[in-house]
DNA sequence: GCTGGAACGTACACTAGCGTACGGAACAAT
DNA sequence: ATTGTTCCGTACGCTAGTGTACGTTCCAGC
């Protein structure tokens, strides 16, 4: 495949990096890059989605509401993807909270500037669902790990998609937000954390947690990562 | 909307009988009528997809292996919808099991027809889009009752999504297949069980069960179901 | 009618994680 | 330098669910 057009121009966002060169110039012109800000909310659940965001750096949670004051991270996004996936499957809403976790930067685009695409360039749509399959292969890899994942090994695996998502290996992260994501007990995170930081997988600090050592982390999370990932690569490559 | 023409013929397969009579055109002479027998395998973990397949009655389960002996349900499919939506998004395979957990029957269809299909009609793969908007909204409910849901709420949650893909208000399953759906111990199902019955929410007979009150059975649930139903609804009407 | 196997009931010791709650440490703002 | 606030460590009693294992009941097949 020839070197990509969005590529090219300094874009590292794979989605983004993977469209044909008329595609991307279609999206090209209505893309607007942006900083994005810590707890940015991007889609509010039963309310018209406005914009799709395709992250250069920093993750983006899914989150769905459980009970009162109960929730759980149900997808992450980082600059593999783009957010508004409901956009790409021809609806305009979601039932989750869609956030910036850890802030970064990247591109807004209005919902119905891309639609209007679609409509231009089946192709695009097409390109776009590649994606999509990844995303739904992490919400079922995300099901089954709260299924029968220990917290241990349900921390390590958000550690490591945490990281493939950042540059370096340090994580700007509160015990309390990790919490919400795994929807533990913020008690129950600081005991795991301490367990990692035993066998020396990774190094806590106030704030931010730095990974120390990954092959360690995923042979800790074991089958419960992995999955989502391997499909990211035979799709996208 | 005029009456579906699928719906015309027969059909109550929601996804079939939710196409334009142009779309529908396209697939019905390549859907052939046949039994779902119980633990048919229709996907397999990453081997090709040759067919899809659209209930009309059963009960279909996409499930996840963790780690040995583990295996958790991520997705549960009835006549509301169709297997192989990774069809749909444009690939040609997945990562987890695709079997029959309730005998029924319904239609097949070769992928690479559907493929085909896909070329001659871009509002085709727009209609099934909807449908995998509905699934993926499904999975992410399933990963968040998994991460916090109780046993008893998961259960009665699994037992409504059951009940609302088959006719009537008995339910074929023993205790052992509902532990592998929810990636639990069997002797837990059969605790959790006998808590629904003893609120006469459910009846209990050997291979069997009856669901009595299904309003009761919501008010157990709470939050963990409904979502990907309302859904379906607003998508399909 | 008997037998074998599948499905279900029950038991017990054990572990993970919860709810709550309090104290200390780090940091920001004044 | 002091204060307020956020963040993290820890503790304790409690509950849900585990792993294992042994009965019991139901039913099909001979």
């Amino acid at each position: 495949m020839a070197r990509s057009v969005a590529a090219e121009r300094g874009f590292r966002n794979r989605v983004l990096v993977s469209l044909s060169a008329d595609d991307f110039e279609l999206l090209r012109p209505h893309l607007v890059s942006m900083e994005f800000k810590l707890r940015m909310s991007m889609e509010e659940p039963d309310t018209a989605i406005e914009h799709v965001y395709f992250p250069e750096s920093g993750i983006v949670s899914v989150v769905a509401e459980a009970a009162k004051r109960k929730s759980v991270e149900v997808g992450l996004i980082g600059r593999e993807g783009m957010t508004g996936v409901a956009i790409v499957l021809g609806d305009d809403r979601t039932s989750n909270h869609v956030y910036v976790q850890i802030a970064g930067n990247g591109h807004a685009m209005p919902a119905a500037t891309l639609n209007r695409a679609f409509g231009e360039s089946p192709t695009l749509r097409v390109s776009l669902l590649r994606y999509v399959q990844v995303f739904l292969s992490q919400t079922m890899a995300t099901a089954s790990a709260n299924g029968q994942g220990k917290l241990e090994e349900r921390l390590a695996r958000w550690l490591l998609m945490a990281h493939d998502r950042v540059d370096g290996f340090s994580l700007p992260l509160t015990h309390e937000l990790i919490a919400m994501m795994l929807g533990v007990r913020r008690a129950g995170v600081t005991i795991a954390i301490q367990l990692l930081e035993g066998r020396s997988l990774i190094k806590a600090l106030r704030r931010e947690i730095v990974v120390r050592d990954r092959a360690g982390l995923e042979r800790l999370a074991g089958q419960t990562y992995g999955t989502p990932e391997r499909e990211m690569k035979r799709l996208f490559g």
